[in-house]
DNA sequence: TAAATAATTCGATACTTATCGAATTATAAA
DNA sequence: TTTATAATTCGATAAGTATCGAATTATTTA
């Protein structure tokens, strides 16, 4: 991934509600071991207070940015996190003269 | 660290040319085995192809979100990556349903 | 001390964006 | 088919910011 791309990912993350957002997708889908598991997005509206079209705008930046992927089920929306890109951050970020 | 924290990082890499100067400093820091080792910014200037006014203006956000400390060296100013934030940020995105 | 180099500060500009309320669309429930 | 709920789109606004050139400060070198 390009440093260009990785901006992008960064940027998206860059807005606390929207890194909050982030990480309770990530945590809902941390806790639940069935396969395809996901997030209903229904669910994170009400614990943050910023409003409905906020989230849709958030939403579509992680998703511009490949961190998450959306879908439609029914009359609610599924959020799952691109994990491939979550790997790529964090092989970045490494620091590898650090001996841990 | 808090979300609010975390996303300032966060923002601090948000910007390509931003990112592609911490990415040097990493890069100058790892390849170099003395303690104490850090990053002449004026050799990285010119690898850049932004301003000076602007390469400071970026030091000095990679430095308030405590992603380096920077420190003058004479004429010089010297850069090194604050490891500790690094590391927490490694943690937060690091997914744990994931066997790797 | 005078000239040169590295970095910062300042002021301005163009661009982006987080957020909202209102209106709209999609789907489900009555 | 009407009503209710979830989500999106639209338009607007306020705030933030990346970048620059010019001027300034800090430090070294001649």
């Amino acid at each position: 991934m390009n440093t260009e791309k990785m901006a992008k990912v960064f940027k998206a993350l860059s807005n606390p509600n929207r890194l909050e957002l982030y990480m309770q997708i990530v945590e809902k889908q941390e806790n639940c071991y069935e396969a395809n598991c996901g997030c209903l997005i229904h669910d994170i509206v009400k614990s943050l207070n910023i409003g409905a079209p906020t989230i849709s705008h958030h939403l579509k930046e992680l998703s511009n940015a490949e961190l998450i992927f959306t879908e439609r089920k029914g009359k609610y929306l599924m959020a799952r996190v691109n994990e491939d890109v979550v790997n790529e951050v964090n092989k970045l970020l490494k620091l590898h003269h650090i001996k841990k």
